[in-house]
DNA sequence: CCATGTGAATACTTTCACAGCC
DNA sequence: GGCTGTGAAAGTATTCACATGG
C-alpha cells in the first residue's frame, strides 16, 4: 500500500509540518528577526513565544517538527533557529510574484514594503485596462493581461495575486493557472475555482470585519450569557 | 459553579457558534446575495456549498448552528436564510469603521468598494503624520491621532484598523484602546498586546505569500515523497 | 422521494505535564 | 536547576451516513 501522508515520514525526517504550524513559521521568523536586531544571541521559548504571540507550550511543538534546535535547559540559539526556520520555509530564495490588477489594493501591494524583506519581489504587474497598461507602478511598468504566459515563463513565476473587483476574479484565476501559476493570493472578494495541484489562498478584507462586527456584537448585547451548571 | 462558555446552551438556544463557523458565514452571505441577484428563489446545499466552496456537510453543519432554516426535500429559500445570516452576524445594522494610517494601505481600504454592502462603513481616517492630516482621501478629511478618542466617541465607533508600519502598531493599538475601541483588525506586520475583552484580528500580507511560498517549494523540490508502508 | 439536520466517527489542533538532557 | 521535546489528554473542526420529515 502506498501512501503520500504528511506528518512524519519513516525515515525519521520532519517532513509534512501541519498546516496550523506552517502558517506560524514566519511569524516566529519575524520575531527572532527583530531580536536578532537588537542583538539577542539567545532566548527561552516563554521570550519568543510571547513576541509571537502564542503559548510556549505550542511554539515548541510546532519547532519540534522542523527538528531538535534548541538547547535544554539553555533555549535557542536566534541565528541558528532563523537560519532553519528561514531554510523549511523556502526562503533561502526570493519568490518572485505576479499582481494582476492595478487598482488601489494592487498598487498599495506592490508599493509595500514588508514583502522584500520576507522573501517575496514584485516582479511584475497586470492589468487588463488599457488605460493601465503602460503606467509605471512603484516603479515596474505595467503590463497588458494578455502577456501574461510570457511574463510568468520568462521570470519563472510561480505566485500569483488577485487585485482585482470580483467579477474579473475567476476570469484572471484561469488565465493565471493557463501562465502556468500554481500558487494564487486572491484578494478578490469571490471564491475562485481552480485545478488540482493549485493553491489558493483568499484575503477578504470585508470577511475579517464582519467577523469582528459579529464578536462585537455579542458583546454589546447578551453581554455573555451566563448559565448555572447543577 | 459558573460557565459563560459558547457552543450551545442549557436552554437548547443555538448561542455561541464555533469560530469556524462565524468565519465562513460571511461567505454564505455573499453567495447568497448572489444567487438573489441572478433571481434565484432557493437552493439546495449542494448548489450553495459549490457557491461558496465548500463542502455540503459543511455548509448544513454551519447552518445547523443557527437553527433549522431549511426545509427537508427541497432546500433553502434564499431571502430567508440570507436574513437570518445577516441578522446572526449583525449586520442588521451598519458597523463604523475608523482607519489609522492613510498610507498606500490605508488609502486603498478607504477607497474599498466592497465594504459598504458588507454593513461596513469607513467613518473616519486618522493618522499621526501632520503632513497628511487635513488630507482629503476617498471624501474623508484625515484627522490627527490625538483626535482619536472624540471622533470614537462622537460617532460610536467599535471597531479599528491599523493600517500604519509595524513600528508604529503596539502605539495605535493602545490609543485605540484608550479611545474605546473593543475590535481591531491589524494590518501591520506585528503583534499587538491588548486588554482583556479586546479582540484582535490580523491580516499579514508577506505571512500569505510565504505560506504560499512553501508550498510552492514543496511541490516543486520533493514532489512528494512517497512512503510504503509494511 | 429527496435534501435537510444531526449523532457518531474521524481528523486536526492545542494544551498539559513531565521525562530527558544540558 | 531549568528549559526543551514530546507522549498523552483535551478541545475543535470536518466528514460521514442516515434517520427524519416536508
Amino acid at each position: 500500500m502506498t501512501i503520500l501522508r504528511s506528518p512524519r515520514l519513516a525515515d525519521g525526517s520532519a517532513r509534512g509540518i501541519p498546516d496550523a504550524t506552517v502558517a506560524r513559521l514566519p511569524v516566529y521568523l519575524r520575531a527572532l528577526n527583530a531580536l536578532a536586531e537588537s542583538g539577542v544571541l539567545s532566548c527561552a521559548s516563554n521570550e519568543l513565544a510571547e513576541q509571537a504571540g502564542v503559548n510556549p507550550a505550542k511554539l515548541r511543538k510546532d519547532l519540534s517538527y522542523l527538528g531538535s534546535y534548541g538547547t535544554r535547559g539553555v533555549g535557542y540559539d536566534v541565528e541558528y533557529l532563523r537560519y532553519q526556520i528561514a531554510r523549511e520555509m523556502g526562503q533561502t530564495q526570493d519568490w518572485d510574484v505576479v499582481i494582476v490588477g492595478v487598482g488601489n489594493l494592487g498598487s498599495a501591494l506592490s508599493a509595500y514594503q514588508g514583502f522584500s524583506t520576507r522573501g517575496i519581489r514584485v516582479a511584475a504587474l497586470v492589468d487588463s485596462d488599457p488605460q493601465r497598461v503602460g503606467a509605471e507602478v512603484s516603479g515596474i511598468v505595467v503590463s497588458p493581461l494578455d502577456q501574461l504566459g510570457t511574463i510568468v515563463a520568462d521570470r519563472k513565476i510561480s505566485i500569483g495575486v488577485i487585485a482585482t473587483p470580483g467579477t474579473a476574479a475567476q476570469e484572471v484565476a484561469d488565465a493565471l493557472v493557463a501562465a502556468g501559476i500554481t500558487s494564487i493570493l486572491n484578494f478578490a472578494p469571490a471564491i475562485v475555482q481552480v485545478p488540482e495541484g493549485v493553491d489558493v489562498r483568499k484575503v477578504d478584507l470585508s470577511i475579517e470585519l464582519q467577523i469582528l462586527a459579529y464578536h462585537e456584537q455579542r458583546k454589546t448585547s447578551t453581554t455573555s450569557k451566563e448559565v448555572t451548571t447543577a
